[in-house]
DNA sequence: ATATTATGCAACCTCCTGGTTACATAATAT
DNA sequence: ATATTATGTAACCAGGAGGTTGCATAATAT
């Protein structure tokens, strides 16, 4: 039941947002960083990577776009926090999707046996 | 375990396509279409869509690279399937940063609580 | 044999993406 | 006060994405 509002409340538009900002192995790392660790500063999220600290704060833009984090400014750094929910969103869209390829096959099937 | 298995079976950079896939109206689009429905034609997929032939076309290779749907040809025709399996695969990979994020809530609540 | 249908392939165009460098400003530390 | 650190903003660039048109070819229908 909640699988279903939450799945009927957003449209394939903005599933669309959500996939495409985790379509990028950039990004895919600083969501995992994210998930994984504390909220972080830009310049901590920028260590360890070859890229600028610019480059990290465009790809945290497009991840905040798809809120699938969150920036609060703290003092003269602005920390990025991991938000689940737009995830969890099209989690549910996938398993809606899977739902109906096995539908599918099951009348593929109960049609070959008639 | 089986998820596991097929978790570590993929790497960032193949989660990445497979989620840029999905990252576009159109191609959510002919995903649905086909889990919902049989295998089609690319005639047959393009009917219904403002697009071309051709756009389609494009579309559907992106899909293919990303091994979400596969195509035979069959006559003159060349007839799209949907395969569940690598959306099945990204489906356990944001399972388990999901999981990520509950761990990593719990240490922080642990910790404000001490 | 010929017309029709389904597709493949290539060239082209525009806009967006992912990256850079350079400079400005705000907050903190000394 | 001054230096340092963290971030914001802007201009710029190369390449890729998403779309088109045009033409060639393979398979089927008449």
């Amino acid at each position: 039941m909640r699988k279903t509002l939450r799945r009927t409340s957003r449209r394939r538009c903005s599933y669309a947002r959500v996939f495409a900002a985790l379509g990028d192995e950039t990004r895919l790392t600083l969501v995992a960083k994210l998930a994984k660790g504390q909220p972080s500063s830009i310049s901590q999220l920028t260590e360890g990577s070859q890229l600028t600290r610019q480059a990290i704060t465009k790809h945290l833009r497009v991840l905040e776009d798809a809120r699938i984090v969150r920036s609060v400014r703290a003092g003269r750094e602005s920390r990025f926090a991991f938000d689940p929910e737009p995830i969890a969103e099209v989690k549910d869209y996938l398993d809606f999707v899977s739902e109906q390829w096995d539908e599918t096959l099951a009348r593929l099937k109960s049609f070959v046996e008639s």
